[in-house]
DNA sequence: TCAATAGTGTCTTTCAGACAATATAAT
DNA sequence: ATTATATTGTCTGAAAGACACTATTGA
């Protein structure tokens, strides 16, 4: 029996379907200290009170996926729109494993989001607190649901933004010296770079910087020059890319 | 009122949540006579009923994304677990767009598999047909859904896999010519390589290919000596990575 | 014999990485 | 003065891309 869609539509029962749900949860990177941060909750409600968590939720009726992560972060880093602007956000990929949540079937759309230095979090409603935690530090604590993936996946990914993409900037306030983007890549790594090669590099490529014209007030606090001052260039891609230095030659 | 988890979850009504559900929807990319072929069905069922559309559908209740995403290809492709595991399936991105589709909110998570030649494809349940489409001739098709952008996102993911994964070798067979494999590269990009120079890199990068020490019957059918007979090497990255030649430098 | 293709050689340019040198400014 | 940092210079080796050449085989 083959109906039009539009009988077919109003006959259409979507209850009539096991109980689902979609959320967004947020992988945010920061740097604070020349560590790097992630942004976690404390849960306040069930199931996993009081656990430590990403800052996710519930996608609304009339939201699409960005909107959701986008409004996720805000509520927990306290942030109007103008500053969260210069946050960017990109989807990761999707959680569904049957049983990752208790209450029912439950997808997660987890997002990745890099912030410049941010104030401190501030717990949304559904949290108890809200921190930026070292990156360092995560081994010695527990997540929620399969966060602890998640954040692997954001982790990986991020380092691997960085060697393509001049996402790094967006670590950084809008004008900053080449040694402060390295410094966001060592950080980002986990291993020092060459302040020359690197400084010749990032200029060397089309678009990632462009030069304001002028230059630190002051040289770095224990001595030396003051440095150009840069702001980010109209570049999407990084070509060449930047690569990280010996990640062991093809992984296999 | 805090309550423990159990008693939570006891009390919990996922009924008394707005319905939703959650499909996975397959980009399935093959290569024949030379040209990227694109997996499609014509849809069965409301809405959308006649149109063409990716191969999809509802992900079961014991299931995760993954296993969906294999079972709808193996339902459109007829193929059984030996065949389907020599395809490559991968994640794509979630499209959770409101409106996206008319009977609730649906969210689909889109995967990418990269298939070597089939037969031709058997329309599953839900389908009145399916076959592989030439990619070249997808501009006069309608898609249904938002399966059109799903589409695009796939093949601008396909075209940049190739360049840093072996991911080429999955659209041949178990054993291939290095000819075969630059055609394949020419034929997802979209642009002639030079031979003599893809011939040396493909052999340079480690772990790509590895030699299985016999060579073709033939040589090509108008001529030409025996080449040469590789298989997948076990890299799982390519390094150095083969780039796309002349994309405008750095995508602005 | 002719044409097509496999595979190799060579050269130039670009880029990555090592290392060094110079200049500037804070303490 | 000393020290740290920014910036530039130089060199080596890897890699990309252009071009040329030889060898092999089907028609």
């Amino acid at each position: 029996m083959i109906v039009n869609e539009q009988d077919f539509l109003a006959a259409y029962d979507p209850s009539a379907y096991p109980a689902t749900a979609v959320t967004v949860d947020v992988v945010a990177l920061t740097i604070r200290d020349n560590a790097l941060h992630l942004l976690l909750i404390r849960r306040a409600e069930q199931p996993y009170a009081g656990h430590w968590a990403l800052p996710g939720g519930f996608v609304r009726p009339d939201e699409d996926l960005a909107a959701a992560a986008q409004r996720e972060l805000a509520e927990e880093t306290g942030l109007g729109g103008d500053r969260l602007r210069r946050v960017h956000l990109e989807q990761l990929a999707s959680y569904g494993a049957p049983e990752r949540d208790p209450r029912m079937r439950i997808f997660s759309v987890a997002h990745l989001a890099f912030a410049p230095d941010l104030p401190d979090a501030t717990p949304g409603t559904d949290a108890e607190e809200a921190l930026w935690l070292p990156v360092a530090e995560l081994p010695n604590r527990d997540l929620a649901f399969d966060h602890r993936q998640i954040v692997a996946d954001g982790l990986e990914r991020a380092r691997s933004k960085l060697e393509y993409t001049p996402l790094a900037t967006r670590f950084l306030g809008p004008e900053f010296t080449i040694g402060e983007l390295r410094s966001v890549y060592e950080t980002v790594w986990g291993q020092p770079l060459h302040a020359g090669n690197f400084h010749r590099k990032v200029l060397s490529v089309p678009g990632f910087v462009e030069s304001t014209g002028t230059s630190t007030e002051r040289g770095g606090s224990r001595g030396g020059p003051r440095a150009r001052l840069y702001r980010a260039g109209d570049a999407q891609l990084l070509h060449p890319a930047l690569l990280r230095p010996t990640r062991e030659d093809a992984v296999r």
